[in-house]
DNA sequence: AATGAATGAGCATTCATTCAT
DNA sequence: TATGAATGAATGCTCATTCAT
């Protein structure tokens, strides 16, 4: 008789993949991306080395996959604010207040996002996230410039600028390791600031 | 003949002092500072693996003093223009544009000083640059708010926005490969136009 | 089928450690402590260095384990004797013939065991095994007391000393090379007189 | 002109001889003959590493002559006490209450004398020390069975159990750390005891 | 004779990947 | 399929010794 993938084992395999997943992302949580070893995914997993590489083929397809599944939840945050109703200066005010804030309190994982290297392969998918995030950005920047709301600019650049200033300004010299809340609620709030000035002065 | 210090053995000293900096730099710039290997390093300067303890205490001191090395001297082309005499616009206008050209240029170093993390140790190091970095331009700031150039601002933050911007663009998803010049003319003007929209907004 | 630890799979893994210890054991015969190197024990066990760790965390762990492996052999042995019936002169008697026996034949061992140093951290483990002797010694030289045989003293002193009077016979200048059996029959002899006369002297 | 080793220059080699054996010397006592490096004691001595070489063939011969400085002061030590005027007893009896003092004293330089392996070939010249003491020893013994102290025994074996006896007793488990006088006395008094017993007795 | 920079073999340790079971 | 023991290349670092100056 011939094997078959029976729905049952097609979950089971996909239980054993979000395990995978789930545990990367927690080292990743914990020490970066750095912290990732197959060794220690797999024993988190409750898993052998060997069935890691079942479900991927390297770790560096591994460390992509914990990488898009952190990003892709972020993106789709950023992508339900950005479309929300309101005028494109109130989205992009509560987006970016609420991207920063993410970022403050998920600090570890947000520089291991957004700036801790690993590969030149996860590089790039990096650097295609980022473009995705600039996409939402610069959306809502060109509502803002048909609104009059935001003046004439190239939308692409501003965006990419936006991510670069927030990113900066959280993970950068400044941050607040203490996690003061209102430290960090004063700091977002001038670092929005900054970009809502930049994005509308005429 | 008793040995000496002769200037001769002086400057071979120097000489191989630099050429370990400058083969490590090299490396740098091929593959950022995960692409250091004392094996590397030590061969591309046909030297001695033991030679390199002869310069540098340990693998980590090696990449801080790269990393220094290749720091400082862009620290102080961003300190001189920013002590210009002219109206802080002007100055800041000069400096941002001139800091983003460089940075294009040097692509991959920049990555490598601004974003790349490889130890705690440089990560301590790249941040007390980064600090500098950022107190150049928020003296700047501070100077444009007097003369009334500048609306009211934290000097610090929007300095550390800036910083982001300008990387985030020059580094991030625009990024030019091909350098083409005309392009990253324009990218230079339009980033360095945002920065300043968020200083002298009203 | 599922993979199992099967008893011969285990089996073997017992096999592998105790190869491990054995080579290790054997290089330690042939040079003391010092002539331990992961890369030698791993190539005589016929394993990748890499394995080693599999079964022991460090070069330290193994040496202690060595050490400890060889050691309980040779206190077991001497805790046997010491318990025997017997008046406690006669007990004494066996035991330090047989315990200078045992150090003859294996003189390497011995020494390497009760004399050469090897880290701060196997030396406290030899210091617990020497006071373990002394132990034994100690108790049984009590009972002596008890019952006259030996003079009043201080056991543990006259315990420790005879430890260093028969290394130092059987390890030092007078050490019989050739193993000649009369030769150091009458060695055994001599120093195990001398142990007692200093034991039940009046 | 001919070079000729004047006084001058011969007593200046001298000093450097003595110099790097003394350097070499306080380096043992910090922390044994594995605290010795060529770069050490050349850098204590205020010279070169290759002048080293030529006052000692290899690190080998310099720990060698290290130890026998340090042990033929020692030795003649003994030497002294044991050729005294008075009974056999006695002198044997300050002798090694003296020669236990010493070693309690300079706890770290005994232990590296009497135990710490190097190097086959410094076992070889410990060795030859320890018959040298041996032999002291054992004429004083000899001695005593002829005046009738001391009981008949082979004066040789005596004399090395005698050794190893005081040794341990000092360098072992039971060695005083704190080297508290009144502790140490008492150990000194008990360890001499044991020896005087095994001598005398009947 | 003296110097000390250079050498390079040697070390312990890690970890992604493979493969017999 | 799943297992996890085994692999072995790679890394940072040390230090006795040499040799051009």
């Amino acid at each position: 008789m011939v094997y078959r993938a029976t729905p049952l084992t097609e979950s089971k395999k996909m239980e054993c993949r979000e395990k995978l997943l789930a545990s990367g992302l927690k080292l990743v949580l914990e020490g970066g991306f750095g912290n990732i070893t197959i060794i220690k995914v797999a024993q988190r997993s409750q898993v052998a080395t060997g069935t890691m590489y079942r479900y991927f083929s390297s770790k560096g397809e591994l460390c992509e996959d914990i990488f898009r599944t952190a990003t892709e939840i972020e993106l789709s945050k950023v992508a339900k604010t950005c479309q929300q109703p309101g005028t494109p200066t109130d989205r992009m005010n509560q987006t970016l207040t609420e991207f920063a804030q993410r970022a403050i309190k998920g600090r570890r994982l947000a520089y291991a996002l957004i700036a801790e290297p690993v590969d030149s392969m996860l590089d790039e998918t990096r650097l295609q996230f980022r473009r995705a995030y600039a996409n939402h950005f610069s959306r809502l920047i060109e509502e803002g410039i048909q609104t009059g709301e935001f003046c004439e600019q190239p939308s692409m650049i501003s965006a990419t600028a936006i991510i670069g200033a927030i990113s900066e300004a959280l993970i950068g010299p400044l941050s607040p390791e203490n996690c003061d809340p209102i430290e960090s609620q004063k700091l977002t709030h001038d670092i929005v600031s900054f970009c809502l000035r930049a994005l509308s002065a005429k």
